[in-house]
RNA sequence: ACGGGGAUCGUCUAAUGGCAGGACCGCAGACUCUGAAUCUGCUCAUCUAGGUUCGAAUCCUAGUCCCCGUACCA
């Protein structure tokens, strides 16, 4: 096996631009979970994108506590949560750390906020923090308390810290800005009072920092590079640069180096699951399951006890990917990763599930044989073991059928079957008890067929699962199914419970298995034949007497309805909402704008005399809104008057140069830039290479000739050193050649593509025509 | 409504102005002592409208839809 590729996505193209520009030298990821519920797969996610990218980068990751509230956390949790990494196979650089631990660090860091006047502590209710923050459309109100004097800050907050006020009463915030269109910017608390037994700090302290002050200190003391989070956390982003902005490392006293920057990936949403942890918290406390760790819950603990492997996670974590994007993940491909991995890693055991009991009438009474089959015949390394084999066995009730469909592959009167790893055998009489029903089945056997090969070569019309009746041992069996009965469950909190699989778990009160299965030590993946993957119970097994949950069934490209939970819908796209352009909302905006617009007299001014000069509305608005774009463009156009291709410019090109650059001072005058654009529109130039000058031209300035030349931008015309570069181009690509000479039209983009990039300056037209010449 | 994100096969995800690729699912076939596995083949996508360009999923303009944000939670 070839080592896999290593994933790129987003971020890292970041680090790797991060690393190419010696932003950093080394790359520090961390994990930061909060000690209050258990992992689940989600958190699998997490844990193999932040330890994976320091795996990748030979950098560290580090496992951190975000114990900031006291009052949900618990060291039962840390302790689960620790060995759930461990599990999945990753090892944290260092010793686990703790939020707890820089406790002091932080109410040192806030006290010197106050000092600077960047915080105060506000005397307001909670209730008043809250109305006063405001709205989306309405700004916040100062608190009566946010102008205190630094000496009254400074001792009010020694005196939260002290424990002389109550909960609620006093808090620290930021002073920021309570207008800020980012409401965690209006004035964020940034540590409160709670009176509450710590699972570390036990009652060292009583004020507790909160997640947007903490999290970014914890990241900067720890050296963190890329600070990795989940979407929802985007708006905290701005607050988070903010703290450390205005904070200092207190080794240097200098600001932090590095400074660690949040980035935010999608988080893994599963179908047919709840991944909250307030829902899971809830089923728990409900006695909807038996705990963090029962086979149904998504967890990490749950999923170990199912028998689901850390490389399957792994494997599920690559296939998902990251990326930004909402999504919703089909469950089938997780299961997909399960099978995969349990499927060349279980052996292969027999057991019956709803017995039928089945008289082998020409097998002699009392004989019993041993038969000697591999665990898993692929993996002769496993052994072998006996299995018991005589007159009376059982089959699996769903393998008969009295009047089986055309394509039956199991028992049915008259039909020879094989038993597996056994003999062919013909169902040769149905038994039946007073109300009719199907008691047993007599069969023939052929005894020339032991190991399930007949002495002719024929071959059977299937073949069964089986076991012998008194020598097999009955077996606890439980079958795991999906959580819930739909998809997306609903939102609220409570709501989802009514959508709780009511066949989540089954147990088989007449399931048996071979005597060999029986022995099995808890925590052993079996493939029970043709009917799923087994795992034997970590913590329920005896020994001798294996628990058996049901990891997950085969798949099943036959019975296909069988199981009702499995019928899954497939999800719908969206059906795309037909545009009509004569409905009102759609011409809203415009409209909205228009009268925006005439509101504010000096854009619509701007804006008139741009109509004027026979600017299309449309391009006259966004050119108009903003002044100095207007009077760059009225400067350029004074040098260079062609009004419709200075609008194309602008339009098409200098909007993105410049929004890049907005605020800047920038390195030209406006006629210079009329200037250039004339010159590119001179046909002097290419059209690539224009665009190619324009960027230049707007970050650096610069003589627009001088800098054709500069940039080796002019225009190739030259017969002999476009025909030269033309072939060289094609003789690099001699598979491609062939492939557009059997008809691949579209391959001449890329030779086009190539050949334009190494003749610079040459118009694309001669090129192409040039090219096409010499393909023929 | 304000701020921040996002939109590519049914699903997840690539393509950083030049061949819309991979995987899951599905379908068909081969093989089979598991209706499994394995193998082969097939179906299927760039939110809309304009623009720039020799060439647009990618750049520009406008629009549509979806998600997140108003906890003394994280």
């Amino acid at each position: 096996m070839s080592a896999p590729a290593k994933k790129s996505h987003f971020l890292t193209d970041i680090i790797d631009a991060d690393l190419a520009a010696g932003r950093h030298v080394r790359v520090v990821t961390r994990f930061p979970p909060e000690p209050n519920g258990y992992l689940h797969i989600g958190h699998a996610k997490s844990i193999c994108l932040n330890f994976g990218l320091a795996r990748d980068y030979g950098g560290d990751c580090h496992l951190r506590m975000d114990d900031t509230n006291p009052t949900t956390e618990d060291v039962d949790f840390v302790e689960s949560i620790q060995e759930d990494v461990k599990w999945l196979g990753f090892s944290w650089t260092g010793p686990t750390r703790f939020a707890s631990d820089y406790f002091d660090f932080m109410a040192q860091t806030a006290q010197d906020l106050i000092t600077r006047g960047l915080a105060y502590v506000d005397s307001q209710t909670v209730e008043q923090v809250r109305d006063n923050r405001g709205s989306f459309e309405a700004p916040g109100v100062p608190s009566p308390f946010r102008e205190r004097s630094v000496a009254e800050n400074l001792a009010l907050f020694a005196r939260m810290r002290a424990g002389q006020e109550p909960d609620g009463s006093l808090v620290l915030r930021g002073r920021i800005d309570m207008a800020h269109p980012n409401l965690l910017m209006r004035d964020p608390l940034l540590f409160r009072i709670r009176h509450a037994h710590h699972h570390r700090t036990g009652d060292t302290w009583c004020i507790y920092p909160m997640y947007d002050f903490a999290h970014p200190l914890e990241d900067a003391l720890e050296g963190i590079t890329h600070s990795i989070c989940t979407l929802e956390f985007e708006s905290n982003r701005e607050l988070y640069d903010w703290v450390l902005d205005n904070t200092v490392d207190p080794r240097t006293l200098k600001p932090w180096s590095p400074r660690p920057h949040q980035y935010e990936f999608a988080r893994l949403a599963l179908g047919y699951t709840v991944m909250s942890k307030r829902k899971l918290l809830q089923l728990v406390q409900q006695g909807r399951v038996r705990g963090w760790d029962d086979p149904r819950m998504p967890t990490l603990a749950g999923m170990r006890r199912r028998g689901v492997t850390p490389e399957a996670l792994r494997d599920f974590a690559d296939l998902v990917g990251i990326a930004k994007n909402n999504s919703l993940v089909d469950i089938g491909k997780l299961e997909f990763c399960i099978r995969q991995d349990l499927e060349k890693r279980s052996r292969r055991g027999l057991a019956v599930l709803d017995p039928l009991a089945v008289t082998l009438t020409n097998y002699p009474q009392d004989k019993v044989e041993s038969l000697e089959l591999p665990w898993l015949p692929q993996d002769p390394s496993l052994g072998r073991r006996a299995v018991p084999f005589s007159k009376h066995i059982l089959i699996e009730r769903e393998d008969f059928a009295e009047e089986p469909p055309e394509d039956w592959k199991r028992m049915a009167p008259g039909r020879e079957i094989r038993l597996y790893g056994a003999y062919f055998v013909t169902c040769t009489g149905v038994d039946r008890d007073a109300q009719g029903k199907v008691v047993g089945l007599r069969c023939s056997v052929d005894l020339h067929s032991k190991g399930g090969e007949a002495a002719d070569g024929r071959q059977p019309a299937g073949t069964v699962h089986w076991l012998d009746a008194q020598r097999s041992v009955p077996a606890a069996v439980r079958l795991y199914e999906r959580l819930l009965k739909v998809e997306l469950p609903q939102g609220d909190e409570r709501a989802f419970l009514e959508e709780l699989n009511p066949n989540s778990e089954r147990v088989c009160p007449q399931a048996r298995v071979e005597p060999a299965l029986a022995q099995l030590a808890g925590g052993t993946h079996v493939q029970f034949v043709r009917t799923g993957y087994f795992f034997s119970d970590p913590v329920e097994s005896q020994p001798g007497n294996a628990v058996w949950n049901r990891t997950i069934t085969l798949r099943d490209t036959w019975g296909k309805s069988s199981q009702s939970s499995d019928g899954r819908p497939t999800r719908k796209k969206e059906a795309p909402k037909p545009q009509l352009t004569e409905t009102p909302k759609i011409s809203q905006k415009p409209v909205t704008r228009a009268v925006e617009r005439a509101a504010d007299a000096p854009w619509q001014a701007r804006f008139a005399a741009l109509v004027e000069l026979g600017v299309e509305e449309e391009v006259a608005d966004f050119l108009s809104e903003n002044q100095d774009l207007a009077l760059l463009f009225h400067g350029a156009r004074a040098a260079y008057a062609k009004v419709p291709a200075l609008v194309r410019w602008f339009k098409n090109d200098l909007a993105a140069l410049l929004k890049s650059r907005a605020g800047a001072q920038l390195p030209f005058a406006p006629a210079e830039l009329g200037a250039c654009l004339e010159l590119c529109d001179s046909g002097a130039v290419s059209s690539g290479a224009a665009r190619q000058l324009l960027a230049h031209f707007v970050t650096h300035g610069g003589e627009p000739k001088a800098l054709v030349s500069q940039l080796g931008l002019a225009k190739v015309d030259d017969a002999a050193t476009l025909t030269a570069g033309i072939e060289a181009v094609l003789a690099q690509m001699p598979k491609e050649v062939e492939r557009y000479r059997a008809g691949e039209a579209k391959l001449l983009g890329v030779f086009l593509g190539a050949a334009l990039k190494q003749l610079r300056g040459a118009d694309p037209a001669a090129v192409r025509e040039r090219l096409l010449a010499a393909l023929q």
